[in-house]
DNA sequence: TCAACAGTTTAGAATTGTTTTAATGTGAAC
DNA sequence: GTTCACATTAAAACAATTCTAAACTGTTGA
């Protein structure tokens, strides 16, 4: 039950070449049913730790700013600190948890969609998010 | 026709000793008539070229980061490259323009509130903000 | 089949925005 | 004026990300 075949097929139809380190990357971000957040942390992590592999962080890097670019991921701004990567490329809006750091999708059924009555002129929508940041009820909100 | 003693006085009863460097940044924030986003880099650019004033870039963190925490600044996260801050405390929206890096406000009066189906357990809603990104129509978005 | 080459990986250096350090300076209180 | 906690500063440290340049590898096509 490997998707190795497909992922390669899908690379080579995006102009990119199906190399070992890609396809181990494919199997990370797109094997599980679910889609999910990431941080470039979070993803060497994952193929150090889970799957014993090595590779090289700047390939990490490499990668996704290809696979973004292609549109089979997108990056979403939270904090300045570091970007986090999602899995799921439909336009939808995020909660996002300051206890713990954690983005979590909201399903644009969840969000009546937004009207917006001002527009900048010569100017184009290209997307519209709205992000909810939620914490624990009883927190020390410095 | 200066605003320095009253922001002695707002900084005093912050807590925050009315220093050189504190009233020179107050008054590059506060004095304009209508609110502004900047990055430190900005702000340090006004400070040295338009006030050939000299204030260590420790200092402007460390006053951003205190006006921040007594709520006279807001900051906002659009890409990870660097913090946006914001003179405009209000609960509002933007959009970003992303030939210009610029932000642009987006008044409440201007978005229909936006209406939540979803809530997450335990947790309380902090914040609610919309981002649009635009460009321009004709546009090369790799 | 395999030579050739463009695309890819890699370790490490560089860069950028931000934070920390630790020494020096200064506003406020007495 | 003296004192002390708070603030400023230059410089170092740090963390995320990008760049560099050399080695490697998938693909093409002779
Ligand atoms: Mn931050
Ligand atoms: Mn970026
Ligand atoms: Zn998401
Ligand atoms: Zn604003």
């Amino acid at each position: 039950m490997s998707n190795i075949s497909i992922y390669k097929e899908k690379l080579r139809e995006s102009g990119l070449r199906p190399t070992r380190q890609r396809l181990k990357i494919c199997e990370v971000l797109f094997t599980p049913e679910k889609t999910f957040h990431f941080t470039i942390n979070d993803l060497t992590k994952i193929i150090e730790n889970k799957l014993s592999e090595k590779i090289s962080l700047a390939t990490v890097y490499n990668t996704i700013h290809a696979f973004k670019k292609k549109g089979y991921l997108k990056e979403i701004s939270i904090n300045s600190d570091k970007s986090y990567f999602d899995t799921n490329v439909t336009e939808h809006h995020h909660f996002f948890d300051e206890d713990t750091n954690e983005l979590i999708d909201c399903s644009n059924e969840e969000i009546d969609s937004v009207n917006i009555k001002k527009n900048i002129t010569g100017k184009k929508i290209k997307s519209v998010e709205v992000l909810i940041k939620v914490a624990s009820d009883n927190q020390n909100q410095n």
